[in-house]
DNA sequence: AAACAGTATGACAATAGTTTCACCAATTTC
DNA sequence: GAAATTGGTGAAACTATTGTCATACTGTTT
């Protein structure tokens, strides 16, 4: 789950992002209008949280933008407290959620998670693929209502691989939406989070299918239900 | 998926290939606006990467001549950081997207694989041919909702066949969509492939018609709806 | 019908991609 | 601050895929 922070204060996108990331969820962030416009076009996002008053590039601008091309992607916009024009603005050009600031972390984190679920599709938190559970809400997986213990990153590429279940995943795709900007990751990386996983779910009788060159799928169902 | 990369600078150019290459495309470089305008005429590419500070031809003439040429080519231009003009002038043109120099490559690539996905018909990525049936996005094929295990050569093979379903396809035009310039294969190797996805196709009663001197071609369905 | 060019097919070898293990660095936990 | 967990790297073993060859086959041409 990858969430962008469009936020001009450094301060509290640090704070925004760091307590994200405890959440177990993949972020960047970008300070003015500009990059957020240009890292919408590039990177595949989840969520987007955007600060309205930017500088380069006005929020709104970014989100006209965005929607222009007809994205449905989840926008929870922040505002000065006293700017409800901006706000209904926002909420014409199609933000799904506000928050003025000041506002609290946890507040934000219970919006982040009802938006978040909403994107994946709006459909059910709950994934499930033979035996195996997976909870979108509590990044929490289950065989047989026994949970696994998976460490964040064999979490979020359960996620990935159970969201695109049946379709070719490849090691790009995986490094996306595991990873943020900075961070480099050398492809073998995912072979071993691969492996990893793969130990892991073999309890539960889920296989993870490699097609050299292209990359992993999830294998369906073999046993009938 | 082929695409041609039109830049100056050799490093950079490399870094870009092989980058590409290890995502799966099928990837050109020239170093030329000319050769650039030339390699548009002569192959078919899925997208095009564009330096505009071109010797010999600059970008934004090359890009005029594809969009006088009537072609929707999705085009990614690559412009120093501070030449804003130029690039508002090459999406006035008509390119797709824009990066400014420098840029990290795993953002290139998901660049890439945005206008790719929007090349790639911008419609519906299933196709469908008698039982058979293809994902484009997930580079999966089933037959009866079984999938059918193949390989990346494979998959590439039977995506050319069904993007020009009922039409010739060439020997030369398949090796071009499955090589690369540099890359010799004899004309022996498409016969194989061919076999080999003939064999695997068998199950879903699609067939892959010779015609001599001519090339390959998917049969029509041959049970009436 | 013989000769020919193009195509089919199976087996083999080289390659490039993957798996796996052991190990180090970084972070978190107690 | 020590121990434990997690995340990432590199190297070696491994393997499916790919391309070529040799050969058999098919349809055309003379």
């Amino acid at each position: 789950m990858r969430i962008l922070i469009a936020e001009d204060d450094s301060i509290l996108a640090d704070g925004l992002t760091r307590s994200l990331r405890l959440n177990g969820y993949a972020v960047d962030a970008v300070s003015d209008g500009l990059a957020a416009d240009s890292a919408l076009r590039s990177q595949e996002f989840d969520l987007l949280i955007l600060d309205l008053g930017l500088p380069r590039m006005s929020g709104l601008e970014v989100l006209s933008n965005l929607r222009s091309k007809n994205s449905h992607l989840p926008v929870l916009i922040l505002t000065a407290a006293d700017s409800v024009e901006q706000r209904v603005k926002g909420l014409d050009l199609g933000a799904d959620d506000y928050m003025a600031k000041p506002f609290s972390l946890s507040e934000l984190e219970a919006r982040v998670r009802a938006l978040a679920r909403r994107g994946a599709g709006g459909g059910p938190t709950m994934l499930r693929h033979g035996r195996l559970d997976f909870d979108q809400t509590g990044r929490v997986a289950f065989v047989d209502q026994q949970p696994l213990e998976l460490s964040a990153r064999e979490v979020s590429l359960l996620e990935i691989l159970l969201t695109r279940s049946g379709r070719m995943v490849s090691k790009t795709q995986i490094v996306d939406h595991l990873c943020e900007w900075g961070e480099e990751v050398s492809s073998n990386a995912i072979e071993v989070y691969v492996h990893r996983l793969r130990k892991k779910l073999e309890p539960s009788g889920v296989k993870i299918a490699t097609v050299r060159g292209l990359g992993y799928c999830l294998e369906r169902d073999s046993s009938p239900a």
